[in-house]
DNA sequence: ACCAAATGGTTTGAAGCAAAACTAGTTGCG
DNA sequence: CGCAACTAGTTTTGCTTCAAACCATTTGGT
């Protein structure tokens, strides 16, 4: 840790840093975690921009489209397939089952878990969410370019390493 | 939007799909955003792992980072320095400020606003934390090897482009 | 100099999330 | 078998976050 640029300075004598052009990031500018959390943000925000106008709650998206390619998956597959806790997943299932997007079957096999389904309004609705969604991919895909797939590699391999 | 594997299994007769080797991401798959969750998920909580010993709060690292390197910053370039809105600095400020280990001067300019410094105590215990952080940022490192600048272009690009 | 618009900061409200505690069902090992 | 350990799912609790409403101050246009 280095030392601060102007340490001495308590009564605020020098300008108060209100531009954000000189800023000093430190150790925090090749933190790769740092940088990580803002290109989040900054993706989770347009993402509600392009789907702001559809009633898309943000968990939806992914946990309707896990369900389409892998009908019949337990909620905590399904859970550790979109990254969340399974606790979260509870509430997100509630509301789709409510409102008719999702079907639940008992599983003979194991009676504690039950399988997932899309209904058709679910299909249509997921339908929809998927053109919202693909705006926002394409905008992703024209800012990371060609080097899109190795980004991914990069971002997969931080995920499964860190366990 | 491709079709269901298995679209006309009303009754989960096929196996309930409770391993996830066989899982089928479709379109998320090739989604930025998606796997930039999953990422900063798995780094955020590989960075509670590491610092879960002290009793540092998520925010605290990067604010008291920022302030040190930017003696006299106010709340609201910190806010944008860090990636967060203004109003989830104000907490946080106020437990650094209780703890005395940031302090704040008023700065004539502008009567709105004031200059944050970290106290001698500041000092100390962002040193502590530095060393946690230390070791989650050579684990990272680890894991994405020589093409860390590479990412960190690509992702400071996605924040600064997406507005 | 005035007044509208913009800015800095705080407060309040609601959403998302994870961890822990709990229930119900399953598996494994003696 | 029988019981301990584990797993699936829900509920509860607490934290982090953003957005919107709000107040004080500053800025800019006329």
């Amino acid at each position: 840790m280095d030392k601060p640029a102007d340490a001495k300075d308590d009564t605020a004598l020098r300008s108060p840093l209100g531009t954000d052009e000189q800023l000093e990031f430190g150790s925090l500018a090749s933190a790769v975690g740092f940088h990580l959390r803002l290109a989040q943000n900054a993706s989770f925000k347009a993402f509600k921009r392009h789907t702001g106008e559809t009633d898309l709650r943000p968990g939806w998206y992914a946990v309707l489209t896990l369900i389409h390619h892998n009908p019949g998956i337990t909620p905590i597959t399904l859970s550790r397939a979109s990254g969340r806790d399974k606790s979260t997943i509870t509430p997100v299932l509630r509301d789709l089952l409510r409102d008719g997007l999702v079907r639940r079957s008992a599983i003979p096999s194991d009676r504690r878990s039950y399988a997932l389904f899309l209904t058709p309004d679910g299909e249509e609705k997921l339908a929809m969410l998927a053109k919202s969604a693909a705006a926002h991919d394409t905008e992703l895909d024209a800012i990371v370019g060609e080097r899109k797939d190795e980004l991914i590699q990069a971002l997969r391999r931080i995920v499964t390493l860190l366990d």
